[in-house]
RNA sequence: GGCGCCGUGGCCAAGUGGUUUAAGGCAGAGGUCUGCAAAACCUCCAUCACCGGUUCGAAUCCGGUCGGCGCCUCCA
């Protein structure tokens, strides 16, 4: 089998992926922080690795896939403040709402979702062992990691302590030994959530959760850590340095990190208030559409997303995530061709064998190369085509079962082709004749007068019917005697 | 100021030295099929921002120019 290459962020190569223990995995993603509702930036990041996870799992490893939840935090305890509720409460709704997004999005369970909130103790218990070693300092009660008794800070992003002090453009905490030292643990203020310590009362600072929890679960020297690209600097290289500074061995042995989503060129962020939550493009397209659409473009690249909009500035759509549905729909009638061609035909399977070996092939070779899923993907439509050649050509029995069955392991790994041809078809459509507000039952009326005109060979009146409903974007198909219809859009 | 990324057909997007004189998708043109259509399938449609260099050979390596973006502060 090929092997798999990933590109890490230390090493600023595509490594080839040797794990701690043959045939297990340690993988450990950062979770949301829950104050707000998930946008797509963050679809992304835990679309990639939920389908990394599959193909691995695919490869015969058994991973332990770790993505924790940040559940205290400044922006929840500001969010707290404003709403009047407790931080636990506003942790709680925003988990709720995560969790129905990545259920929505098919994103399978991580096996262990650790909160911060219950694990301060494990944090403690780091953060003293870098007082003890003289790497972390107390300081009124805060506690800070000194960056410069950490030998390798910077290796991570590329940068030395010395580049770092000439771009500083926050104010410097003159108390601080350098003003790049992070603060591990912080005094907590009169009503916010706080933990005792051997440095009083507080709570910690944000990227020692992580250091804790990655080392609970999976242990120093884990295989992978992944997260946004924005995350390597400054969180991803102080998780490093606390955690090293710690152990005194290597903390991660792979970093991967994936790129931003824009909206017109610039990166879609809260602060822009430019995002788009899951929720809002769910409301356009089915979860698997937007799921093909992120795993449409590599994913250390960019994904730049369109938008239309009305004049009163009410989304119209997501072209792209359209046009990634309208290939659903595609795949699923393709399934749908098949399926029916391996009940009552009867080729031989050898007549696509070559195609679905190597279209298998292809996808695990493209998927080895840097978990190269937009390559995947045009794989996938090759053999798509393959597939519905066979059929036009009459093919069927056990050649479509193999092509059915190929395509099956395909769907799995990218979370697509999930559901039943006829299952998708029926939810696509619901929700365009929603919009359109039409019933099923009305344009099936339509189609069977104009059944009766055909029968006729009334060809005029057939034609006005048909006409009439494409002008409703209802879509006539006529095989034989039945007729079937889509909506487009 | 420092670190880093990107610029491929009308649009989206793979490809990081020859097997790709550039996958796949959308749009477009022609065709098969069809009462007409649709769907499906077939055919056609780019020399890779620009300049210079390295090499037998570069979209792919090096240098420069122009253009876009990210990180250095919470951020997926």
């Amino acid at each position: 089998m090929t092997e798999i290459r990933i590109y890490n962020t230390l090493t600023r190569k595509r490594d080839v992926l040797e794990t701690r223990t043959a045939g297990k995995l340690g993988l450990y993603v950062c979770g949301p922080t829950v104050y707000d509702h998930a946008h797509l930036g963050h679809a992304r990041v835990y679309v990639l690795f939920d389908s990394l996870v599959r193909f691995l799992e695919s490869r015969g490893y058994e991973v332990t896939y770790v993505r924790n939840i940040t559940d205290i935090d400044n922006k929840i305890i500001k969010r707290a403040q404003e709403t009047g509720e407790t931080c636990e409460r506003v942790a709680g709704t925003f988990i709720e709402s995560f969790n129905a997004d990545m259920e929505a999005l098919n994103v399978r369970r991580p096996t262990i979702e650790p909160r911060a909130t219950e694990h301060v103790q494990e944090m403690i218990e780091i953060i003293s062992k870098l007082v003890d070693a003289g790497t972390a300092y107390p300081l009124e009660g805060d506690v800070y990691f000194s960056v410069e008794g950490f030998e390798g800070y910077g290796k991570l992003s590329g940068r030395n302590l010395d580049q770092l002090m000439a771009g500083a453009r926050v104010e410097v905490d003159t108390r601080l030994r350098s003003p790049h030292d992070f603060a591990l643990w912080k005094a907590s203020r009169p009503g916010e959530p706080s933990w005792d310590s051997p440095w009083g009362p507080g709570r910690p600072g944000w990227h020692i959760e992580c250091s804790a929890m990655s080392l609970k679960y999976l242990g120093a020297g884990f295989d992978i850590h992944g997260g946004g690209l924005d995350l390597i600097f400054p969180h991803h290289e102080n998780e490093i340095a606390q955690s090293e500074g710690a152990l005194g061995e290597p903390f991660c042995r792979l970093f991967m990190h994936n790129g931003f989503i824009n909206v017109n060129r610039e990166k879609m962020a809260k602060s822009k208030a430019n995002f788009f939550l899951i929720s809002q493009i769910l409301e356009h397209a089915h979860p698997e559409a937007i799921r093909l659409f992120l795993l449409g473009t590599h994913y250390r690249g960019p994904i730049d997303l369109l938008v239309t909009m009305d004049p009163d500035g009410t989304i119209r759509e997501f072209p792209q995530v359209s046009e990634a549905q309208k290939r659903i729909e595609y795949y699923y009638e393709t399934i749908g061709r098949l399926e029916k061609a391996a009940a009552d035909g009867s080729a031989d399977a050898s007549l696509i064998t070559k195609a679905a070996e190597s279209f298998s092939d292809r996808v695990d070779a493209s998927l080895c190369d840097d978990f190269n899923t937009a390559r995947a993907v045009g794989h996938l439509n090759d053999f798509m085509k393959a597939a519905n050649e066979l059929v036009d050509g009459g093919g069927g029995g056990a050649a479509a079962a193999r092509a059915l069955e190929v395509l099956a392991r395909c769907g799995d790994l990218f979370g697509i082709m999930q559901s039943t041809p006829e299952a998708f078809t029926r939810s696509v459509r619901d929700r365009k004749l929603a919009a359109l507000r039409i019933t099923a039952e009305q344009i099936e009326a339509r189609i069977a007068a104009r059944r009766e005109a055909r029968e006729r060979k009334d060809w005029a009146s057939a034609d006005a019917i048909r006409d009439e409903l494409a002008a409703l974007g209802i879509e006539l198909r006529d095989a034989g005697d039945t007729t079937r219809w889509t909506v487009r859009g």
